[in-house]
Formats: C-alpha cells, structure tokens, sequence
DNA sequence: ATCTCCCGCCATGTT
DNA sequence: AACATGGCGGGAGAT
C-alpha cells in the first residue's frame, strides 16, 4: 500500500478506480509554504547539497485543522521520511496519506485547495531542482553515484513517472545513465561539454540551421504567399524535413545503455527529443529556439499545413516537459520572441558555449572508462561523426539515423554547399578542448569573476571595455573574436565554459567597432588580421558588410566564401536574425543582420583608435567579456521597418524574386562558414544599453579574392525618429523614392562601381549597392572603403596592413579621420553623393564619447521597445510591405547601413569565420523579414 | 483565450 | 503475470 501512495503512482494507474489514488499522489512535502520551497531552491544552487526539504512547518496559523495537516505532510518531508526509512519505518507514507486523507475529509474544498500545493511546486522544472539538489554537479568518480528511482520518488514525493521524465533528459545529457531496472547512475556534469560538443556537431551535420530556416520560411510562406514559393517549396521537399523526425540517441563512449530494453525502445522519446532540441540551441546564431519552430522540426513535418494539431500540441507538450528540465540545469531560459504574429514562447540557451570541435575532447565517463580511440580522431566526416564520436561497444547504439543522412546531402546537393572549403580554416588545430572535467571549476570561478565585475562596472565602461578587449583580442586572436561575443552576451554560463575553452585558432577577421557618426551607432569591423594569409587558405576575399550587432547577435561576421559565382548569395546567418527577428525568411535575415546593428558602442571609436594605435592584445578573455556587455542589450532594428515604410511592396517582392534567382545562382557558391555569434541577450534587460542595433560592417571572404583587407561597408542610419535624423523628412523620402529603382535590380547589392573595380581583382560581390547609399548617406563612407580594400591600389595600407587601411577607411568615412585622402582616390566615393551625411559623420565623430553617445542613443535611436526592459527585441531590417513594422513611432526610415549585398531583401550575408566552419552555414532560404522581439519573461 | 504542463492512463518492454 | 518504462493527451492552473 505504501506504493500506491508513494511512488504508486505509477502503480495505481493500474489501479486507477481507487479514488484515493489522486489524493495520495500528491506530494505531501510541498506542503510546506510554496514560497519557501521555491526560496530554497533557488537559494541553494549547491549541487552538493542536499535535497531541499521541507523544513518548515511554516505554518502560522497552529492549530487549525490545516495546520495539523501541514504539519503531518512536513513530517513526511524526505528527510524525515529517509531516516524513518533506515529505521524501517514505513508506516509514516501510510500515515501521511491518512493524514491527507483526513484533510481532505476536514476542510472545505477551498481550505483543502489551499492547502494543496499549487501547481507551480508541482512543476517538472522544481521537481528536478531537487532532484538535482541531490547530486553533485561534478561527483567524484568511482564514488558511487547511484540513483535509485523508487527511492528518489519516495522521497520526492512525487510519482516514478514524473522522475522519468527527468532523467531521461539527464539521460539525454549523459548526466546519469541507466544501469539496471530501477537504477541509474549519476555522472553530474562532467560529461556535459562533451555531450554538447557532439550534439552540436550532429546538429551541424544534420544541418538543423537549415532545417530551421526551412520551417520559418515555411511559416512565412504559409502567411504570406510569395511568388518565390514554388522555388522554396522545391527546396523544401528536396530537403525532406520530414525525414528528420526519427533520429537515434546519441550516445556518448561510456555511457551506453545498459539495459537493452532502452535501448530497443524506439526512441523517439523524451530522451531524444531532448537531444534533438539541445541541437537547436546549438546550431542556431542566436541561440534562441522557439517552442513551435522546435516542435515542427522534431515531429519532422514536411508541410506545416499537414500539421496535426495533436501531434503538434503533444509535442509542445514534451517540449515543456524538457524545457523545464533544461531550465533547472540551467541549459536554457525561457523568453519570448515577439512578431508581428504576436509573441510566441521560445528558449535562449544559457549554458555553456559550445565549440563543434570534439577533437581532442575526451568524454569522461565515471560509469566506464571505454574510450574509443575515436574521439580523438579527427575530425569524422558527418556520416562517421555519430559513430566516431560515440562509438559503442559492439553495437552501434547511436549514430545518425539515415533519414538524417538523406536530408543532409539533400540540403547539400539542394544548395550545393560545400562545406569543406571553409572548414579548413577552422580552428580545428586548435580547437581547445573543453576540457570540461578539469576546468569546471575554474572557469566556472572565472565566470563568476567575470561576471561581478561585469556588473561592477557601468555599462558604458563595460562596453567599453569589451570592446576594447576584443579587439585586442581580436587582433591577437581573431577567433576569439566570436566566442567573445557569444560569451558576453550570456556571461554567466557561457563564460564558464568559454574561458576554459578560448580557441586558439584564428578567425580570419578581428572586429572594430566603430561609432557611427550618425545615430551613434557604431560599426564593427573585421579585419583580417593576416588577412591574406588566412583568407587565401580558402577563400579569399573579405567583403565587408555591415553586420548588424544585436544584443541578441552580438558580432556578427559574414563570411562568404565564395566562389565562382560572382555574387555570392549572401547569404545569412542563420540564424540570428532569423531567429531574433524570428521567423522571417532568410533573405530577409541577412538583411536583418546586416541591418541591425548594434547600437551599443560608440566606444567603438576610441577602440579603433586604439586598435590603430595599438594592436596588442590584451586577453582573449577580456575580449570576451567585453563583447557581450556591449551587445547585449536588448537591440532593435529599426531599420527594416524604416524602409518597408517607404518601400511598396512591389518593390519588395520584386527583390524578394531577386533574390530567390539569387539563391540560385548560389548554387556555385560554396557554403560559408559562418560564424556568427550568438549573442547573448543581456538576460535581464540589463541596463545595457545597447540598444539598437547598428550596423556593424564586417568582412567577407571572398573566394578568389586574395585580398586581405575586407570592405568596409558602413550603412549610415538614418534614425527612424524625425528629430534624430539629419535629413529632413523630404530628404528621406527623395531616398526612398530613389530606392525602388535600385531595387528594381535583382542583383541589388552589387554595386556596379564596386563591381567594375573590382573585377580586376576578380571579387565576386559587392555588397554596397547604389540603392543603400542613396539610402543613407552615410553609407557613402562605406563605399569608399570597399574598394579600398579591393582595389587596395590608391591607399596607403592596404596590402600591408589590410587592417589598418580599412580602419583608416572607416574612420575617413566616418569621418573619424581626415578624409580625403585615401578616400579621394576612390572612383565609387567620388561618385556617391556625400553631402549631408558627410556633415554628420564628421561632426558626430569629432565628438564621438561615451557620453554622447547615451545620448544619442537615449534620443532617438532606439525604438521604443527596444527600451524595454529586459525584453530584447530586434527589428528586422526589412519588413515585409504586407507586414510593415510598424515602428512604434513614425519611424521615417531609412536604413542606415549599406546594405550589402543581397539587395534589400537578401539576407545579410552569413558571415562564417573559418575557424568556425565547422558550422556550416549557408545562406539560405529567403524570408521575409519580420520584427522579432525576445524578451525574458 | 492562450500558455503551461501536471497527471495518470495505458501500451510496450522486461523480468 | 507483475513490474518497469515512458508515450501520450486530457484537462486544469496560470497568465
């Protein structure tokens, strides 16, 4: 009888008539003030420590019957319950549940209700705080470890059922594993890093960006019927999403099942689907994955109109299940990214940054000490990456399941990506390890220093700082670059695992972020800092483009590896936009990218400066703490709204065809490796103040290119409030009107001038397009130093010093230094109408500090939901004509980068970094772009 | 009304 | 057969 009461849930479904069942199911220990338990949990954050009980018998009112009641449930509490145990008493369970019974006997069904715990403390997610309350994050190994799920239900007092549910998510994880019936051992976190390297080097492989973006273009395809569907819905048939849905578990060595009969289990359970949605977060720039866009990809529909609304609500359903699980290990977070749809539930990954390369990681398993010599191998081709990674004995228990396979070279035939191009610049050599086992502790110490003095410090300085950082950082290490801004924007876990794990490879870029002259928002650079060296090693030519910095994306570069087809598609990261902005297609999300930008630094002048100065390289770790301040704020992009404003929606389409022609044509195109950075949301609306998201050029690798130097493209904002803006409103709205013309190309993007010039030197794209420039005028600047970077030939550095010349460039334009001079020689310059943006920029930069820059910021730039507290909220670039943003104001326009290359409507270009080419990115679908906003709950 | 997601029925696999 | 697992979806608390 004690199960029935206990752990019996289980058991009493069997014997579901009894009517007590459902009263003796609930736990009796929450009974303790609701408040209270969730105190401690939160409190007690000490894996080590003990399973927070009920001490409390809070209760004040003594005496009355619910008192008694309470006070009963507290005695059952798990301690008392586990010595009453060892005593052999196990009559308590049967007085607790008399006990309750008897409540519910005694009070009204109110005071019974009250007495109840709410649902809150019955939720899977504080259920597994205590549960992991009761092991250690990092046991020693050889101590036994074991878990004992009747025993733990016990004294959780909860069903078996619901403990399933949660270690078969640990299980996911390798956090335990499954030793016999009823048993399972605990590993803690010492395997996690490397779980998480192979997740998300499947997740690569299995290409879930695309596999994302697929299903936001799908969403959106579905909203809005585009003209380019048929294109799409081609692709997405040849891609098959739906063959995704069944994957095998990911095993890592070691840590293979045990019992047979979980392994025979079809899974397509909970513990897969947790792995399968780990990868998502992953793979995606912005490391945000929303409930339904999840949903979609694990049930592995290929329509979205064939949707079961069942399948599709029970698998949300799951998704919580496992959600609230991640939460509690602190994996992921619960935010909401906000579109014109609405607002829609979503997840920002929390835990520790992710670096794709397994090589040289070891698992560490303290059930056993098979370790394959696999893992060190390196790197295993995607169909061997399964296998290698986890090989088992004996059977292969995981790998990936075929259908996986097929959609991979689908989507890579489909698009005809070539990923290993650019994987050889990545940092593979160096890739560190994460070597999760030694280092926990002391990055997580790091973190935690990190973190205070991050908060330490105002957000100025802090921006400041990570600015500075970084691009010593940068120019030290490039690669850094990335993790830096990946690592910022969500220090505290991810600085952890970072700090461990600093890459040494090199990116082929070092950001500098620029103020922008205008709004005040700065431009990132990257410089390559061997430029041709690295570049050469597989491709070739930077573009710059503006990169938009969000909070949420933080740097962003686009690389664009290209190829022989002269445009390369620009393609996109992924995801951040997409995913930020949230659904919007992918055209529309390079855009996006490249539109937003952060707004955050104007420090960003000073840096250059700096970085001119001095080249030096301050820590890797600095840099990465800085970045994330910076950027993370909550951004917003303005600009797509701006200029769905002024843009009719012919014209829109019209690009969008372009675009798709585009996407086409990429087919030559090899794919990019991106690298985006995540960013990281400022997970409280901190004050950051980053804010909008500015335009952040960066460069591209051109493929045959060999120059070193990138482009500079700096779009120029116009804010989108009047009174921020330099030109008046019929200045504006002379731009807008220039810009359909432009437009009207489908190769928008390219700029003819550019291109002319450049076609000596054989660089595939172009980004600055005539239309942007007119757009802004700002963006003047930023022609000027594309083709310095190209042409090289007037200006003083460039081969050289690649960097540095495109800093001056940057600077000229943006008026930071004296013009002219090597701008002057410049054909495209000299053409692009300067006036009253030049003013701007020249002015804005003389006086370019700190405080200015708030100010600017404070006044006008930032929209006001980008003002919202902790939400973040990016703007896309472009917005659809149908679904024009609707800027909460009357946002006039404009945008204020150049656009590169994709035309309006395509997306930013992806930028990969080789070192991260592991992740494969490539551009990708065109979406539409919508206004995504995220937001902490 | 929608979002969350607890609860437990019941199918399936194991012992 | 009894027990262990865990898929699944109804339905209710939270918002």
């Amino acid at each position: 009888m004690d199960r029935c009461g206990e752990a019996g849930p289980e058991g009493k479904e069997n014997c579901s008539s009894e009517p007590c069942k459902s009263t003796l199911k609930t736990p009796l220990k929450q009974s303790a003030t609701s408040h209270s338990v969730l105190a401690e949990i939160q409190s007690n954050s000490g894996p080590l420590t003990t399973p927070p009980k009920l001490k409390e018998i809070p209760l004040g009112d003594p005496w009355t019957p619910t008192t008694n009641l309470k006070i009963l449930i507290s005695a059952a509490s798990p301690e008392i319950r586990n010595r009453e145990q060892k005593k052999g008493l196990q009559d308590s369970r049967s007085e607790i549940l008399e006990a309750k019974h008897c409540l519910q006997e005694h009070l009204s069904g109110d005071e019974y209700e009250k007495s109840q715990p709410s649902r809150k403390e019955k939720s899977l997610g504080l259920l597994c705080h205590k549960f992991l309350a009761r092991y250690p994050n990092y046991p020693i190994i050889g101590e036994s470890n074991y878990i004992c799920l009747d025993e733990v239900a016990e004294e959780l007092t909860v069903e078996r059922r619901r403990i399933y549910d949660i270690v078969n998510v640990l299980e996911s994880l390798h956090m335990v594993s499954r030793l016999a019936k009823n048993r399972y051992a605990w590993h803690g976190r010492h395997n996690l890093n490397k779980t998480l390297q192979t997740l998300k080097k499947v997740g690569e492989e299995n290409k879930y960006m695309q596999l994302i973006q697929l299903i936001k273009k799908r969403e959106y395809e579905n909203e809005f019927e585009l003209d380019g569907e048929k294109n799409e819905e081609t692709a997405t048939k040849t891609i098959g999403i739906n063959e995704h849905s069944e994957m095998c578990f990911i095993e890592l060595p070691g840590m293979e099942f045990r019992a047979a009969s979980v392994n025979s289990r079809k899974d397509k359970s909970l513990r897969v689907m947790s792995q399968k949605f780990v990868m998502l977060f992953l793979v995606s720039t912005p490391q945000i994955v929303s409930l339904e866009v999840a949903a979609k990809i694990l049930i592995g529909e290929d329509h979205v109109e064939d949707l079961d609304k069942s399948k599709f609500k029970t698998k949300i359903r799951r998704l919580y299940d496992i959600a609230n699980v991640l939460s509690s290990l602190e994996l992921i977070k619960k935010v909401h990214v906000t579109e014109e749809r609405g607002r829609k539930p979503a997840f920002k990954w929390t835990g520790p940054e992710v670096l794709s390369d397994i090589q040289g990681t070891k698992p560490i398993s303290t059930v056993s000490t098979f370790v394959p010599s696999n893992s060190l191998e390196p790197k295993p081709s995607k169909e061997q990456c399964s296998k290698n990674l986890f090989p088992t004995r004996g059977k292969q228990i995981f790998t990936r399941h075929p259908s996986l396979m097929k959609l991979v070279k689908s989507i890579e035939s489909d698009r005809r990506i070539h990923s290993a191009p650019t994987s050889p610049v990545k940092t593979s050599t160096t890739g560190c390890d994460q070597n999760s086992s030694t280092f926990p502790s002391k990055m997580a110490h790091l973190a935690a220093i990190c973190k205070q003095q991050l908060e330490g410090q105002s957000s100025e300085l802090k921006m400041k700082t990570k600015l500075t950082s970084n691009l010593e950082c940068n120019l030290a290490a490039p690669e850094s670059i990335l993790k830096s801004e990946t690592y910022t924007t969500s220090p505290s876990p991810s600085l952890v695992h970072s700090l461990g794990v600093l890459p040494l490879s090199h990116n082929s870029m070092s950001p500098v972020m620029l103020p922008h002259p205008h709004a005040g928002v700065s431009y990132t650079i990257y410089l390559h800092p061997s430029q041709a060296q690295t570049a050469t090693t597989y491709s070739p030519s930077f573009v710059l483009q503006s990169v938009p910095c969000t909070n949420v994306t933080g740097v962003k570069t686009a690389l664009e590896v290209n190829s022989k087809v002269p445009f390369s598609k620009m393609t996109t990261e992924e995801g951040d936009g997409n995913v930020v902005k949230d659904d919007t297609n992918f055209l529309n999300a390079k855009e996006k990218k490249v539109t937003k930008i952060e707004s955050t630094p104007r420090s960003l002048l000073k840096r250059s400066q700096a970085l001119q100065e001095n080249s030096l390289i301050k820590k890797c770790k600095h840099g990465q703490k800085s970045l994330g301040v910076p950027m993370g704020k909550s951004v917003k992009n303005e600009r797509p709204s701006s200029r769905a404003l002024h843009v009719d929606t012919e014209v829109i389409s019209f690009q969008e065809r372009g675009q798709i022609k585009f996407e086409k044509l990429d087919q030559n195109m090899e794919c990019c490796c991106d690298k985006e950075r995540r960013e990281g949301f400022p997970e409280d609306g901190s004050k950051t103040n980053n804010t909008q998201e500015r335009p952040v050029p960066f460069a591209v690798h051109a493929h045959e290119a060999l120059f070193p130097s990138g482009y500079l493209i700096p779009i120029a904002r116009c804010t989108q409030h009047s009174n921020e803006t330099t030109f008046s409103n019929k200045e504006k709205a002379g731009i807008c009107s220039l810009q359909p013309a432009t437009y009207s190309s489908p190769i928008t993007g390219v700029i003819p001038v550019t291109a002319s010039e450049l076609t000596a030197v054989n660089i595939p794209a172009f980004h600055v397009t005539p239309m942007n420039i007119m757009v802004s005028p700002s963006s003047i600047a930023a022609a000027p130093v594309v083709n310095s970077s190209c042409l090289n030939s007037g200006h003083t550095h460039s081969v050289q010093n690649p960097s540095s010349s495109i800093l001056n460039f940057t600077l000229q334009h943006l008026g930071l230094i004296p013009a002219g001079v090597q701008v002057s020689g410049n054909p495209v310059l000299q053409s692009l109408p300067i006036s009253p943006k030049a003013e701007h920029v020249n002015t804005v930069s003389e006086n370019v500090n700190l405080q200015q820059r708030k100010v600017l910021k404070n006044e006008s730039q930032i929209p006001d939901y980008e003002l919202n507290g902790k939400s973040v909220a990016v703007i896309p670039l472009q917005q659809q004509p149908s679904v024009p943003a609707k800027p909460k104001e009357s946002q006039v326009v404009t945008e204020n980068f150049f656009r590169t290359p994709g035309g309006p409507n395509t997306i930013a270009s992806l930028s990969s970094f080789p070192e991260n080419s592991d992740r494969v990115f490539q551009k990708t679908l065109t979406i539409p772009q919508r206004k995504l906003e995220v937001s902490d709950d």
